[in-house]
DNA sequence: GTGAAAGCGCTAACAC
DNA sequence: GTGTTAGCGCTTTCAC
């Protein structure tokens, strides 16, 4: 412990030089040296500090990957995908929770001002487009998953729009024409988009939007037990729900549950994200899959590409979505 | 953006070590000097760069936590509990999955010997003593949850023995005798505790332990309900069931429903750990609560006393659990 | 193929 | 109260 690349030059008779083009295997050095330093390397046990390696080249090789917190597994697979492609790059992912706290975000944000990262990944951001677009001068920051309207911010996520217009087209084809909606009251991107995909498939299958078929509180599954119980008091029960997240979907199948309802018979279901919890519910519960992994891919690999001035990619990305049906829909 | 401190001391018309100064209200710097080099840095929009300040201080006030992985909800607490001790410190807390490989492991540990960061704290660490004896070297490693035997690192977490004996014994006060037990084939030291327990619960209380009650497959809800269908083959059926995890305890909830059981009342299970899914299932889930936020705060403090060099902490300490009864274990 | 030396951005003696 | 300077550990240019 603690000895640096001079005592390595030292013991083995050689410059600092020669050292680090071993530790880089960067110049040409001569096979004997190569091994003599090497020897030398591992019998002082030697450990390049990373600090001075990053402080002379101005880079760290870590993407710091912010996400809101990890009490809900969905940004699990993203990180898997973000840990895939960095590797490939020699890019470290390290992440941290900012509790959708602004000010713990933009403290763990000065990560890449005072050069501690390279750049950083936001999930769920509580920045808004002025903020961002400052941050984005230093050339390292991405969007996932929720955009940022203004921002031109690299921004990889799917369609919800369009994601939402199917699932809720899907119940229709089932044959459901009272379809109620439960979303947040916290207007992320991603909730207003799933909202206007809900409308329009109403919409383009001539079906009149009823404000009280829309149900919006907090991120929290007790809500869609709530929200069931709200519209079975209504004079017009609808006869499906579309829930924002599979959390909010479970609270609505226990919901329903307990007024005496059979999920996927007399009521359908269905959720968003694909979490393992669906697979696990009585019934098993239908949603729509987003691409996580693959999310986490590509924005890690156009992120690294931005970092390292490969290219300068701007702007939104959208993967492709996919129906997962299962029982609480029915057959 | 690419300031330095040269070029705030310069505008300001001072020495970088009047600027150094002001950034960390170290010494005595006059009101006005200060006063002037922070317009300027304001100015400049300067950001001290911290590789620079980390290498010359030999100090990163980072500690890594390192977790299996995120799909599991269990970790969460434990990590707001040692951002919430690290802040106090002014320590940042990053963490990283390993997906329990050792190879990933040991590279991301790797950023202790290189001084990327302070410290780690490892969960479910795949290291072995001897590696494990080594990092210590180091002086920056601790252990969460799960133990590594023969080392005499730093280690918080609950006393598994004692939790699963207090488990089984309420089962066992609520009139259960044929108690089964689910746990995991990963020899991991909380596993091996847990099931010690469950048979000291059975021989304090004159019940002999039957092998054909122990059932071990991975961490997998679905075996849950494997171990549940195998148990009720059996000619003296079980009664109740204990699993090593909520999500196990989920999973044998299903296979019990499928086979007719109500759970609650024909049949008990309980949990361990009191993940949020607990109170979402039906019948909610009994389970052993960890003071998981607590034990975040506790090897979070104590790995920054050993990193800062104030003491020498090592050694197990383990926090208080609690059991939390509900609808799976009856009245 | 190898070495000398400059310098990344910062802090901390030490001098005044 | 402030400035000069050495040096943290490393890479890289430029000689040779």
């Amino acid at each position: 412990m603690g000895n640096t690349i001079k005592d390595v030059a030292r013991l083995a008779g050689v410059s600092v030089a020669t050292v680090s083009r071993v530790l880089n295997n960067s110049a040409t050095v001569s096979e004997e040296t190569a091994q003599q330093v090497k020897n030398t390397i591992k019998e002082l046990n030697y450990r390049p500090n990373f600090l001075g390696r990053n402080l002379r080249k101005r880079e760290t090789h870590v993407i710091l990957a912010l996400i809101p917190s990890t009490e809900h597994t969905y940004y699990s697979e993203i990180l898997h995908g973000m840990q895939s492609k960095g590797s490939e790059f020699g890019y470290d992912i390290l992440m941290s929770t900012t509790n959708s706290n602004l000010k713990t975000e933009m403290r763990l944000l000065e990560m890449i001002s005072n050069r501690t990262v390279d750049g950083a990944v936001l999930m769920g951001t509580r920045l808004d487009k002025n903020m961002l677009c400052e941050m984005n001068q230093y050339n390292g920051v991405a969007l996932c998953c929720e955009t940022v309207e203004g921002s031109d911010i690299l921004t990889v996520k799917i369609d919800n729009e369009a994601a939402a217009y199917d699932a809720v087209n899907c119940m229709i084809s089932k044959g459901h024409k009272r379809i109620a909606m439960i979303s947040t009251d916290v207007r992320a991107s991603s909730s207003v988009e799933r909202e206007k995909g809900y409308m329009r498939a109403l919409r383009d299958n001539g079906i009149e939007f009823n404000t009280d078929y829309l149900y919006q509180s907090s991120y929290d599954y007790i809500n869609g037990s709530i929200a069931v119980e709200q519209f079975m008091k209504l004079d017009k029960k609808p006869t499906a729900v579309f829930a924002i997240s599979d959390f909010i979907a479970a609270g609505a199948v226990i919901g329903a549950n307990k007024l005496g309802l059979n999920v996927g018979k007399d009521f359908a279901v269905m959720g968003f994200d694909n979490i393992s919890m669906c697979e696990m519910f009585m019934p098993t519960i239908s949603t729509v899959e987003q691409p996580c992994f693959k999310i986490g891919e590509v924005v890690a690999e156009r992120l690294i590409e931005n970092i390292s001035g490969k290219f300068r990619n701007t702007g939104i990305v959208n993967l492709d979505h996919r129906l997962v049906l299962r029982q609480s829909t029915g057959d």
